[in-house]
Parts: structure tokens; C-alpha cells; sequence
RNA sequence: GGCCCCGUAGCUCAGUGGAUAGAGCAACAGCCUUCUAAGCUGUGGGUCGAACGUUCGAGUCGUUCCGGGGUCACCA
């Protein structure tokens, strides 16, 4: 069977050099090897013949080139190809190379200082770079998409952060980005709390209770299921089969009529639908104010959950479907590996995949996106299969646009989350335990002097939020997490908070220097014939953000934008300690120093961004 | 049971088929007359779940097994 994530990923892949206006070290290696081996050996070297990567640390050189793989191609040996490659190339390319040397299969390749005083030199105050030319592809990114029964959790809080990531990442790689939300705003689920509010609540609203709106409606489907489990108990204990109990407990049957009513567009239910969603969406509204979430289009389930049948008709018309005795209409996948799947009930009424094959159409039809991204748990793995194939068969246009990103579940140390069992981790909660968290280890550090009390609100909210993102986004997002919540508040290591420290750092540095590193030290003079290794490294690190940034696009995944900063603040944290900037031994030192602060500094606040989170001057 | 995903240090995680497998946390030992110590330096800690296979070379690719999870609803 093929593997969408595979297919999906190969298609979004853009040649390096139609999205970056200028090469980057490695390309101009790879350019350069290959005209050596073309010079020396006649060959000419397809790009999966090159493997370039940074010299491990206890060898001298800042690039190495593997050399096993060219070796039987050229008919040489190792020390032979890599002794004659070393030489042409510092020969030829002087402005590349300084020095190399061989070990084994390996020609590790020391760059040339002007090189990187040159790139340090034109970059240190571009804020923006690292962001590609718009290349005019559209990608829609759908991600959080709630249901409007209860409040978010600490699962949307992944889903959330992943998709408002992902999203900035492809902007910053040159596409054009729509993000998306479905809310499921209909259904059973809503109706439940509709009918415990009705019965239950006396009137009462999230003002007169001064409760926020998604966790006032959130209590009343609690309030559902305890009413509806306790029925359930006295069927059985009158001896009802529990399956047959789930089924017949009254509190049941009303809410499925309900639904009934809901859909017959009976005034009085509706109306209340309205009120109780008006209220969820107020309460959805002040989180995502305060998570930085935001949608440039929002799709109801209310307005696009008809909107399949059509098709579904439609396919069985053109004999793609086929029909059960019962009347229901489903689809046969066995020949893909998956199985028969239902896409219209017996009545006629739609499911959830009906609905997501309308959803589907009306997203194309408004944007054409050339890949439509969604963000979605990796429990719907299956679902998301199905649907790619369905829309594949009835023949849409976007079948093989679909893509699910698909994120692992979140677990608690101590298991699973089961809403049922009450050890779900509210996201309101959490972000105020953090953001409190920040202020408790700011006030014991006493570094809350020359803030006014409204930075300081600012402040916390900066390193608890940073925190939290941090944490959240420095796993791949494929892969299952366990949340630990002493760690996610954590503000030391592999950290929001140390990447946003270094940054404050840097700027403590600019502010005593008297600012003259954001405006002046344009300078030609980058004749610095020696860099200290730390300089050296710092800015072969530094040089690589653009191929991060699209790595991490192109993977669909901002756990590499994470680890990325986290070795750049480690690694400026160490050069910062061994390195002063405002005693250097000499102007043009100081200027080259001046100039990786800012760099780093630039970088650092740009690949927060693309995670969701924001940097202080000070802390 | 079928299909899919995951097993790397005590814990949480990195790791393009390439060199002696790395971080953080936790533990221990150091560093603030000097640009922010939310920092830096050092020490200890590994049968990369197991076995075969492919390869000059396997944590990475293949097969089988073991362990964990997801999914296979006229639920969403």
C-alpha cells in the first residue's frame, strides 16, 4: 500500500534554488566539488552523490565530504580522490576554502574566514532574512478545529500550536497560506449539553455564574453524563442488558430527539443551539486571544455537513458506490487495503465522512490550494486514509491534495487523558499555571526591577506561553508525548525560557553599548585573517537557518526549528562566556563580535516566531 | 485477528546509510570585582527491544519475533 504521508511530502518539495535568492554554504560546495569532479575525473556528479555535512567537533574543518560513495565511480581510493579533491578545491576556490585534510573516507574542508566575516557582515542587521520569495503556492492549514461541547484541552493545545507553526513555517519558505478551522459545532455531542442546561441550569448563563462561556457549557455536558450514567446503573441493576441500556436510558432518548428537532430547524432548539455555541465561541475567542491562535477562514459543520450527499449520490449514479438492501450507500476500499466504508445511513442522513467529503469540495472550490494540510490527531490515521481515497475515486480534483498531518496523542504521566474519568489537563488551566509559574521564578530571581507592572504582566505571559510552546513543539510532531508537568514549566535546558534569556542577553549587551550595534558597523572592513573556533563555529551554525527553515518545511516539522535554536542559544552561551564584546582585543574584533550577537539575536527572535513565541529585551 | 505507528542513558527526547551514538532533566564537583549565573565548565551514566540479512559501512534499510499504542461503528 502507498504511504500518503510519502507522497504527500515528495510533492510539496521544491527545488532549493527557484525559493532562495542567494546559495548558501553548502550549495556553493556542492557546486564546487562537482565541477572538481568533473575537472579531475570527467564525472559528472548527480546531487545524491554529494553528502555534505558539518565536520564532527574532534575533527578540524567546518564541512566534510563523504568520499565512499564517489570512490567506485571515479575508480579510486579514499585518500586518492580526497588528497586531489582537497587540492583542487583550495586551489580554485580560495574564496571558499583555506585548508583541508583527509582521514579515512572523509575530506574534511576549513572554510575561508572572509567567507563567513563577509556573510556576518551582510546579514547582522537583515531581520527578515530566512524568508523566502513568495513562490505563489497556496497551502490551506487546517488545525484546531473544536468541538463546541466543552472547553480545549491540552491535546488542542498540541494540535494549536503544531498548525499555527506549521503554517508560519510554510510562509517563511515561500508559500501562501490559508489557515483553516472546522468547528463541530452540530451534532449529538452539543445537543447533550443542551438538554443538561435545559433541565438543570434554571436559567442560569456565564454571566450570571461569571464563568467563562466553553467551560459553563463544558459543565453541563459533565452534568449529561452523570445523569445518563446513573440511568444506565438502574437498567442494568433492573437487569437490561448494558448495551441495550446505553441505548434506551431516557436522558438518551431526549437528546436524540433533540437532534431530531436540530435538524427539522425547530425555532425553540435552535435558538437555544445558537445561545450555547454564542457562548462556547466567546470562551474559544479569549484562549485563542491569549495562545495567539488565529484563522483566516472558519468553517461550521452546521453549513458544510450537506454538502457531501450530493457527491455521494452522485458516485453511486456513476456506479463508483454501491447500495445495501437497507438503502445505506457505501464505498468498497478493499482493493486499496482498507475496508468497505459506510457514506450515507439507510435514512438518508449523513456521517462524519459524508460531511468531510463536502468540507473537502467547498475548501477547493473557495481556494485551490495545491496541498491541503490537516492537523489532526493520529487515532484518525484511518479516517484521514479513507477520505484521501474517496475523494480519490469520486474523482475530485483534490484527492491526492489531502495531506494529514498527523500528531501523536499527548499523555500524562500517569496515562492516558479520558475526558470520562476527569484526568483531562484544561488548556485555560495549564496556561495560567505556567504564566504563574513565570511570575514566581522571576520574583525569587528579583528580577522583576524596572519593569511597570503592566510589562511585568507582559513578561510572565512572554516566558510562561514560551515555555509552554517550547515544550510542546521541541518533539516531532509524529511521534506520542508524555507531559510531564513540572517539566513543561521547566526554565532551564532545552527551553523556551533559555532561548528567550540569550536574546535578552544580547540586548543587554546592545543597550550598555549604546545601541550602536543595530545602526551603525556597516563595516568593509571584514580583513580578520583569524577566527577563534568559537567565532568559526557560531557563524557556520548561523549561516544555516535558511536550510533549516526549509528542512523544517518541508518535513512539516517545527520540532527542527526547536532544536535548531536551542544549539544556537547553547552554542552563543558559550562563545558569550569565553568572548567579552565590549573589551575585544581590537575594533575589528569587536565588530565581527558586535555583528554574530546580532545575527544570533535576529535569528533567535525569527525562529521563535515561527514557534508561536515571543521574545523580552530584558528578563 | 487485519492494517498502521512506536521501542535510543534512571526520566524526557535528538540522531541525511558514514568517523568513538548525542542533548536536556536528575546526581556529583567547580565558575559571578569583568557585556544578565533563567548562564558556563567538568564527572559518571548505553546489549540503540532481540535475532538474522543487505552493505565497504546499520540506531538508520529488509525479514521474523518480543513489548507498547492506535484503528477496523448506521460515533464524531
Amino acid at each position: 500500500m502507498t504511504n500518503i504521508q510519502d507522497g504527500l511530502t515528495e510533492s510539496l518539495r521544491l527545488p532549493l534554488q527557484t525559493i532562495s535568492n542567494s546559495m548558501t554554504i553548502v550549495d556553493k560546495i556542492n557546486e564546487a566539488v562537482s565541477e572538481a569532479l568533473s575537472a579531475l575525473y570527467d564525472f559528472k556528479a548527480s546531487a545524491k552523490d554529494l553528502q555534505v555535512s558539518l565536520t564532527k567537533p574532534e575533527f578540524t574543518g567546518d564541512y566534510t565530504l563523504v568520499l565512499f560513495s564517489l570512490i567506485k565511480k571515479v575508480n579510486t581510493t579514499p585518500d586518492v580522490l580526497g588528497s586531489l579533491l582537497g587540492d583542487f578545491l583550495v586551489k580554485n576556490h580560495e574564496t571558499l576554502f583555506n585548508d583541508f585534510n583527509v582521514i579515512k573516507g572523509f575530506l574534511n574542508l576549513s572554510l575561508a574566514p572572509e567567507l563567513l566575516t563577509k556573510f556576518a557582515a551582510d546579514t547582522y542587521n537583515n531581520i527578515s532574512f530566512g524568508q523566502q520569495p513568495s513562490t505563489g503556492k497556496k497551502v490551506m492549514v487546517e488545525y484546531a478545529s473544536p468541538n463546541t461541547n466543552k472547553p480545549l484541552h491540552l491535546g488542542h493545545l498540541r494540535n494549536i500550536f503544531i498548525g499555527w507553526s506549521i503554517a508560519e513555517i510554510l510562509k517563511a519558505d515561500g508559500y501562501n497560506v490559508v489557515k483553516t478551522s472546522i468547528v463541530n459545532d452540530r451534532g449529538i455531542h452539543i445537543c447533550k449539553s443542551m438538554l443538561a442546561w435545559e433541565r438543570y441550569a434554571n436559567g442560569a448563563t456565564p454571566e450570571t455564574t461569571h464563568t467563562k462561556g466553553d467551560h459553563f457549557v463544558g459543565d453541563y455536558y459533565v452534568k449529561f453524563n452523570e445523569i445518563y450514567n446513573e440511568e444506565i446503573r438502574h437498567l442494568v441493576n433492573d437487569g437490561m442488558p448494558e448495551e441495550k441500556a446505553k441505548k434506551e436510558a431516557p436522558v438518551m432518548k431526549a437528546t436524540q430527539e433533540m437532534l431530531l428537532k436540530w435538524e427539522e430547524n425547530e425555532p425553540h432548539v435552535k435558538a437555544l443551539w445558537q445561545t450555547m455555541n454564542g457562548w462556547v465561541y466567546k470562551g474559544f475567542d479569549e484562549t485563542y486571544n491569549r495562545i495567539g491562535a488565529d484563522f483566516d477562514k472558519t468553517y461550521y459543520e452546521s453549513d458544510t455537513y450537506l454538502l457531501g450527499k450530493d457527491f455521494v449520490y452522485e458516485g453511486l449514479a456513476q456506479g463508483k458506490l454501491f447500495r445495501k438492501d437497507d438503502g445505506s450507500i457505501w464505498i468498497d476500499l478493499t482493493a486499496e487495503g482498507l475496508d468497505e466504508k459506510l457514506l450515507l445511513r439507510s435514512d438518508g442522513t449523513s456521517v462524519y465522512m459524508t460531511s468531510d467529503i463536502g468540507l473537502a469540495n467547498s475548501k477547493y472550490k473557495e481556494y485551490q490550494p495545491q496541498k491541503s494540510i490537516y492537523v489532526i490527531g493520529d487515532e484518525q490515521n484511518y479516517h484521514m486514509k479513507v477520505l484521501q481515497q474517496v475523494c480519490k475515486k469520486l474523482g475530485m480534483p483534490y484527492g491526492d491534495k489531502i495531506f494529514h498531518l498527523s500528531y501523536g496523542m499527548v499523555e500524562l504521566t500517569t496515562g492516558k487523558m479520558k475526558s470520562r474519568e476527569g484526568t483531562v489537563v484544561d488548556a485555560d488551566d495549564i496556561v495560567d499555571e505556567v504564566i504563574d509559574t513565570a511570575r514566581k521564578h522571576t520574583e525569587e530571581l528579583g528580577k522583576t526591577k524596572g519593569f511597570s507592572k503592566d510589562q511585568l504582566i507582559q513578561l510572565y505571559e512572554t516566558i510562561g506561553l514560551g515555555a509552554m510552546k517550547f515544550y510542546l513543539l521541541r518533539v516531532d510532531p509524529k511521534k506520542r508525548m508524555i507531559f510531564n508537568p513540572e517539566e513543561s514549566i521547566d526554565f532551564h535546558g532545552f527551553t523556551g525560557p533559555f532561548i528567550q534569556y540569550t536574546y535578552a542577553r544580547i540586548q543587554s549587551v546592545f543597550r550598555k553599548m549604546g545601541n550602536t550595534a543595530n545602526t551603525s558597523y556597516v563595516s568593509d572592513d571584514y580583513s580578520l585573517e583569524q577566527l577563534s573556533p568559537m567565532e568559526k563555529e557560531l557563524l557556520v551554525i548561523l549561516e544555516q537557518y535558511p536550510n533549516i527553515i526549509h528542512q523544517s518545511a518541508e518535513e512539516l516539522n517545527p520540532s527542527v526549528i526547536a532544536v535548531y535554536s536551542f544549539q544556537l542559544a547553547q552554542k552563543f552561551n558559550t562563545f558569550y562566556n569565553s568572548h567579552s564584546i565590549a573589551s575585544a582585543e581590537t575594533k575589528p574584533e569587536q565588530i565581527l563580535r558586535l555583528q554574530i550577537a546580532s545575527v544570533t539575536a535576529n535569528i533567535i527572535k525569527s525562529a521563535m516566531h515561527l514557534l508561536g513565541i515571543n521574545v523580552p529585551d530584558k528578563m
